[in-house]
This record gives structure tokens, sequence and C-alpha cells, in this order.
DNA sequence: CGGTAATCTAGAACAAGTTTCAGACTTGAT
DNA sequence: ATCAAGTCTGAAACTTGTTCTAGATTACCG
């Protein structure tokens, strides 16, 4: 009955790692959205959000701007999958080096800072990423929560935290919303790297004070 | 030689209370900034982000739409002032009110707790300020720093502190990118009002932190 | 193989933000 | 009152995200 073995609705899941959702693609599909993907990073990394223009995007991966929208449906969506994208390479990259620190606090500061820094080499695509990110709306919350838990996951490897109490995971939330925040005014000229890195290191203290003695 | 009392670039500046800019504006000038405005905030509260379209605020306001792009630039720079303009109400409406908490960081999350449910009440005219304000580029940083100044001075208000230190300094700026990250994710549904109840207490923590010794 | 349903393509069409332009209107100065 | 310069208006044009359509392709089932 179907072609390209079925992609239900909308081909948005999936993929290499972590994406357990509807349907699986085809080679040819997979390829395609892999095309997409890098298109989208590429033009993000010339001119940023406003450069990573959808009929460009189509034109670079030789794709039909019908099929781009079935694989994402909207330009936030592919922003956002493409930061989930560089999310894993980031999050692999870390696993191998972890932060040396003392105290939880250090090490998450460290290892927020180190993640700084790769933004800092690209920041046009740093700006397209957070800019989607932070713009989603409701039709992006599942996308968006990904890229969330994702995080979250670095902070807490981090942290070497297996079961976080509420308390933690409010200040890892804590901590999230500073580090996007933060993103943000430096990306828009607001604030001084070194001013990011003053944030992230006070809002880290929070850690501190959520693990009093025994992390039972 | 010029018209209606000169305008250099963009009336975008001044108005009621502080915005010691570059141009003074006719009455007939000021009338229309302010029915700009409104309609902005009117559009806003129906539908949000989304219903504010230049063309109808052009229309509400009675104002050309080449005019309405004269005194904002763009429909960001419109949020953005227009969020300028609730905050002034709102600082003014807490000075009335101030918080009655024991700590500096009661204080301040009963604060901000208080902003939120003004916000709650208008949850759509909250999205359309919250999204242009973390959606405005380095064109809308003069003005998105001015509702950042506002937003410190109303915090700072509620710690009671008349010099802060850098540290604390450091500590309202964590405050208040949580508040605005914390908002956006209330506002596309991915955090509940208890979540961000519970962050904003969280974060609030950090001003203990910096007050070592004798507060008062 | 052949059939059929889903997918892909090319391109037009639409929507909303932004720009542009000619002409009418105001303002402050002479 | 007159005038030069700046402002406002109305309307069209342009840009880029998004939707739609008709026809060509592809994948899989029998």
């Amino acid at each position: 009955m179907p072609a390209e073995t079925r992609v239900n609705k909308v081909a948005k899941v999936d993929a290499s790692s972590a994406r357990p959702d509807s349907a699986p693609l085809t080679e040819r599909q997979e390829a395609r959205r892999r095309r997409i993907l890098h298109a989208s990073a590429q033009l993000a990394s010339r001119g940023g959000f406003d450069a990573v223009q959808m009929r460009e995007v189509a034109e670079s991966s030789q794709v039909a701007l019908g099929t781009l929208y079935r694989y994402f449906p909207s330009k936030i969506h592919l922003l956002v999958a493409t930061m989930q994208d560089q999310l894993e390479h980031m999050h692999g990259t870390l696993r191998k080096k972890p932060p040396q620190g003392d105290t939880a606090a250090e090490r998450v500061a460290e290892t927020l800072m180190r993640a700084f820094r790769a933004l800092q080499r690209e920041p046009h695509l740093a700006d397209a990423m957070v800019r989607a990110l932070t713009f989603a709306d409701r039709s992006v919350s599942p996308e968006v929560d990904q890229v969330s838990h994702q995080t979250t996951a670095i902070v807490l490897d981090a942290m070497g935290l297996e079961n976080p109490t509420p308390e933690q995971l409010s200040a890892v939330r804590v901590i999230e919303h500073t580090w996007h925040s933060a993103l943000i005014t430096w990306l828009s000229g607001r604030a001084s790297i070194a001013q990011v890195k003053i944030d992230i290191e006070t809002v880290c203290r929070l850690i501190d004070l959520t693990e009093p003695k025994e992390p039972r």
C-alpha cells in the first residue's frame, strides 16, 4: 500500500540515536533528513537565524520545498531539530572528557563553560538554534522538551547524580533557565562573555545549597 | 524647517515617565504613539504574538502603516515598547504595596509571584511581550536593555538595596534570567504554574548566599 | 510483474512583515 | 501669509514562511 515505507504524518522522528518515535525511515529518507539538517546547520553557521531560509535549505539539500515541510513542519521545528542534532554531538564529546572539578557546582560550571566556548566558535549557528528554541510555541513542545531533557542529562552527568531529589531538579531547571537566557543576552550583544561566565558560576552555587549532606 | 516638531529619525523615544531620549513629541504625535501602544496591547491580549499584525495595529490606531513603522521600526520594537509600557504600570503598582517578607529572598519571590499572577490574567499579552523580548536581535538592544533595567529596579526595590555589590548584581541577573526563561516554558505549556513558582523560590535563595552578614 | 497508496517534485498561490513612493498635510520660521 | 522641510497617508511592491496542486516516482503487496 504505501511507498517509501510509510512515514505516517510527519517524518519528524527518529534517526540515529535517541528518538524512539512512530515510523522508521527508508535509507533514502534518512539520507534526505540528514542532508536537510546539514544544509540547515551550514546556512545557520553563515548568517544565523535569518540566513536559514526554507527555500535555500530545500535547494541546498536537493529536496522540494513541500518535502522539506513534510520532514519539518516549520522553520522552528527544523532549527530545533538541528539543535537536537548538535546537542547529541556535544554530549558525546563531553562524555569522553568529563569535567575535573571537585564539587558538583564546579563540574557543572566547567561543563557549561565548555559548551559555551563551543558555541562561541559558531556564534551564528548558536544564534539560530537558541532563537528558535525560545521562540518555539506549543506546537513544538515535544521537540523542545527533548532538547531540554538532553540538556538536563548533560548537567546531571556533570553533577554525577543518579537519583536527584526534586529540589535538585529544580536547581537544575534554574541552571538551564539561566543558561538559555544568558546565552540570549550574549548573542544579542547585551552581555559580555565574562558576564555570562560569572552568571553561570553564580547560579551553579545553587547546587551546593541543595546538596547538604548525605544524598540519600 | 521641520514640521510636527522634529522627530529626528524614529520617534521611538520618550513619553510619560522614563525615556530621556532624543526628540520631544508633539501632542498629536504623543497621542498617536499612545493609540498605537494601546492597539498593540489590545490585539496582543486577544491572540498573543500572532494576533498583533502590523496592518491591524495601524488600522486600529488610525495611523498609516508607514507611520506605524516610523514610530516603531519593527513588530518586535513595537512589542518591546508595549512591554516597557506595561512594566511601568506594574512598577507603580508594586511600589504602592511593597512585599511583606522578612528576608530579601522572600520579598523578591513574592514580588515576582505577584507579577506572575498579573501575567496570568493576560496570558496572551504576556506571550506577545515575552516572545518579542527573547526574539529581539541586536537592533533592539537599547529597548531590551531598558526593560532589563526596569526589571532590575523592581527586584532591587524588593530587596531593599541601595548599593548592591557586583555579586548581588550577578544574583539579580540570574534571577531575571530564570524569570524570563521560566515564563517562556510556562507560556509554551512545558511547565506548570506550580513549577514556575518553585523555580522562582529556588533561585531567590541565591540572594541569601550573597548577603553574608548584616542585611538591613 | 502489476496495482496502488504514499511520497516526492516543481511551481503557483497565499499571508504577514517590511519597504517604497507620490502626494497631501503640518509646523515653525521668515 | 508664505514657504521650506519634515510628517502623514494610501496603496502598491517586495520578501520569506507556509500551503496547495497536479503530476511523476517509489515502495511494497499479492
